[in-house]
RNA sequence: GGUCCAGUAGCUCAGUUGGAUAGAGCAACAGCCUUCUAAGCUGUGGGUCCCAGGUUCGAAUCCUGGCUGGAUCACCA
């Protein structure tokens, strides 16, 4: 049974019994024992004032008098109007032997809390690379799907790749009009690289071309829809849309070359998904729902032909759906890819990982299909995050400010390497467990930088400042497990077997009661992080938990500690410590190295 | 202009279901390696929690108004 659950029904009996008077279970509230004060859990007891007709102390006193006749219950203090309880050393211990009976400690496997859960990430666009943005968007994505399937669920990982449109054409046809048949291998290029060099190019001709019209004495305006180039791309797009075969081929082509250039990232990354999701596939289900939409007379069309969904009268503004030469817009797609997802998993809940620029297109999205009928509408949650900004502002992939995806992750590499042969510290180890260890510091670094993070909220990405590897960083955490398995293998080398109990009862010094108190509180983090879709939670957790172990590491001896009962003790405090770091850093999708 | 999000130390961020003296890291300065890994630990300095009202025993947290920054309201995606 849980312990402040257990609490709090003890404590409103209490109520009862002395007071003679209910009290809403709400008022009861019980913190954490901030540092400074004797205690491990603090009742506020202002609320009940108004039942007790006592001064806050005299109140708490009697409160505190009754609860510890509860056997776990040690002692209390009462500061103010603070109660301040102490639960017995012997719950600790027994608490820390139970949380490491449990293999997978903190997760929930209710199945009468298991939904069906889809979640799409990612969602790339074929005419570039990955960028820091999209870095942001995969690990949160893939994060927030392991934490979900922590907390119990079934979950799908998806993506959605936006392979057609314009932006992919104005790669086409730069590559047709200047490439000379250039392919990833022959230019030694991934293909992402190399199609997003010729998405540059096109742009480049194109502002060109628009100056040329401008200095004609065109009007801005005018210039920029009439210059050659985009008119060429538009009409390559409507013969993509006719399934012309030379271009359909080519834009086959084309777009391998991005999904293997992707491919490699993901892979760095560490990030997978379950099913992949093409908009050149479910455009046309889009379409189709929207005519359907409109033969039902509930969305309706403009003397021009396009077709438009009515917001007005829920506080948006009309929403276009078809164009007027009847091609489709990313509503219209959005629509048929969730319908197919729907068909396909029947989801409970279906997450988007979509930057809160997106905002009102999730909003509209939902309100669409809210009006086409499909009671599943309120399924769909969009999970909004904010956006990298660098120290300049913004990102913007055409003027060249964007961080890549690849750069970043290799400059990392680097960076561990060199600071991992400048600390020495992998001089002992083989190279190839060397490598594998320097890729997670890395990967560990990167990640936690951008996991530890709020998603609502913008960060800052400070490409000067490269990623830190000391004070409260991703390596900090990884070198308290790698500190705590080379503790344990001097344990397992002593024969001090692991599955050992104290025989006697111990006295805990106060960073140990903090690190059990710290391991109770695992199971609550996970499911709050669920239920807030926020990785940051855990990542803040983590931290402060290593934090605490290091403190407790420096000051308390383990393997040299002369008491057996408590050398035992805190061998299996740092065995279970040592877990939850890496069932945490699992949950951010970051590796944890044996040694460094 | 409407809507949404954010504003906490020089910088990057925690803390927000109202609770005690607002916390970390970085940067600066000063210490700790003949003891289980110094990518660690300890200490010093650093605050108008954007502003003004309000609610409350109690407000960084809730309410109202304002200021600042970002996003969005496209036949772009």
């Amino acid at each position: 049974m849980d312990l402040i659950l257990n609490l709090t029904e003890s404590i409103e009996t209490i109520l009862k019994n002395i007071y003679n008077s209910d009290i809403d279970k709400k008022a009861i509230s019980i913190q954490k024992t901030r540092i400074e004060f004797e205690g491990d859990f603090t009742l506020v007891v202002f609320p009940f004032l108004k039942i007790s007709r006592k001064s806050p102390e005299i109140t708490a006193n009697e409160i505190g008098n009754e609860l510890i006749k509860v056997s776990y219950i040690e002692n209390f203090n009462v500061i103010k109007g603070f109660l301040n309880i102490t639960i017995s050393h012997k719950y600790w211990i027994d608490f820390l032997y139970q949380s490491l009976q449990n293999n997978t400690f903190g997760f929930t496997d209710d199945p009468g809390e298991k939904k069906q859960v889809m979640i799409e990430f990612s969602s790339p666009n074929t005419n570039k690379p990955l960028h820091l943005g999209h870095i942001r968007n995969n690990l949160l994505g893939f994060s927030i799907a392991k934490i979900l399937e922590a907390n119990g669920h079934h979950v799908t990982k998806v993506n959605l790749v936006n392979d057609r449109g314009i932006h992919i054409c104005k790669s086409m046809l730069a590559w047709k009009k200047w490439g000379k048949g250039v392919t990833p291998d022959k230019a030694a290029k991934k293909g992402d690289k190399l199609v997003g060099d010729y998405y540059v190019l096109f742009d480049k001709e194109y502002k060109k071309e628009v100056e040329l019209l401008i200095n004609k004495g065109i009007s801005e305006d005018k210039a920029k829809v009439e210059v050659p180039i985009l008119l060429e791309a538009q009409d390559m797009l409507r013969k993509w849309e006719a399934g012309d075969e030379d271009i359909v081929k080519l834009w086959k082509t084309m777009n391998n070359w991005v999904y293997e250039g992707f491919d490699v990232t993901y892979k760095n990354l560490g990030i997978d998904f379950d099913k992949i999701y093409y908009e050149s596939e479910t455009y046309k289900k889009g379409k189709s729902l929207v005519l359907d939409g409109l033969e039902k007379k509930i969305l309706k069309k403009k003397d021009d032909n396009s077709v438009w969904a009515d917001l007005t009268a829920h506080g948006y503004d009309e929403k276009i759906l078809l164009r007027s030469d009847g091609t489709s817009v990313y509503m219209t797609q959005d629509i048929g890819t969730a319908f197919e997802r729907y068909k396909d998993k029947k989801f409970d809940k279906h997450l988007y990982v979509v930057g809160n620029e997106q905002n009102y297109h999730f909003q509209v999205l939902k309100l669409i299909l809210k009006k086409l009928g499909y009671d599943w509408y309120d399924k769909l949650e969009h999970v909004s995050y904010g956006m990298v900004e660098l120290p300049g502002g913004k990102m913007k992939s055409r003027e060249g400010t964007v961080v890549d995806a690849d750069d970043l992750i290799d400059h990392m590499k680097t960076t561990a390497k060199e600071m991992s042969k400048e600390l020495g510290k992998l001089d002992e180890v083989s190279e190839n467990e060397a490598e594998v260890i320097i890729n997670r510091i890395a990967l560990g670094a990167l990640k936690y930088f951008i996991l530890k993070v709020d998603p609502n909220k913008n960060m800052l990405f400070n490409p000067d400042e490269s990623i830190d590897f000391n004070g409260n960083t991703g390596p900090f955490i990884q070198y308290t497990y790698a500190r705590i398995k080379s503790l344990l293998r001097k344990a397992s080398d002593k024969n001090i077997v692991s599955s050992a109990f104290p025989k006697n009862d111990i006295k805990l010094a106060k960073k140990e009661k903090d690190l059990v108190r710290l391991i109770y509180e695992y199971p609550a983090i996970i499911k709050e992080a669920g239920t807030e879709y926020s990785p940051a939670i855990i990542a803040n957790y983590v931290y402060e938990f290593a934090k605490l172990y290091n403190q407790f590491y420096h000051d308390y001896p383990v393997l040299k500690e002369e008491d057996q009962d408590k050398m035992i003790f805190r061998i299996r405090l740092t065995e279970m410590t040592g877990r939850i770091i890496e069932s945490a850093l699992e949950l951010l999708g970051i590796g944890v190295p044996e040694r460094m």
